[in-house]
DNA sequence: TAAACTCCACGTCACTTGGC
DNA sequence: GCCAAGTGACGTGGAGTTTA
């Protein structure tokens, strides 16, 4: 079965403009500890090279996108603690501005008695 | 106290995106 | 067009909590 075609990135900066990007693509230089790089094609013959070859390369892909999902959680989760402490300070600012609305309004209003 | 439930972190797959 | 990186969705397992 075929799954949804994801539009949204997690990138809230277009919109708001003003809170941090959590998807930012880090070149990577470094290999992970312990992985080999891959032998030339050209160098592979047996059937069995090939499917090693072809087993280590998925094992290499797993490891690198077992590391980066691990790092996308870790911004996702930064970015979501980012963005309930601005909704936090937010609140706050939203109840002042309407206690000294309140305040303006008995001072403005005309009293009738 | 065992079963049911909830929450969280993880691994993997499928897909998109950007650079070359 | 290909490849690597990023990420949403899904399934799973472990730890903590609730309930009968």
């Amino acid at each position: 079965m075929q799954k949804p075609i994801m539009a949204v990135t997690g990138d809230e900066t277009a919109t708001t403009g003003d809170m941090p990007t959590y998807q930012i693509r880090a070149p990577t230089t470094a290999l992970p500890q312990g992985v080999m790089m891959a032998a030339s094609p050209g160098s592979l013959h047996s059937p069995q090279q090939l499917a090693e070859e072809a087993t280590r390369k998925r094992e290499l892909r797993l490891m690198k996108n077992r590391e980066a999902a691990k790092e996308c959680r870790r911004r996702k989760k930064e970015y979501v603690k980012c963005l309930e402490s601005r909704v936090a300070v937010l609140e706050v600012q939203n109840k002042k501005l309407i206690e000294e609305l309140e305040t303006l309004k008995d001072i403005c209003s005309p009293k009738t008695d």
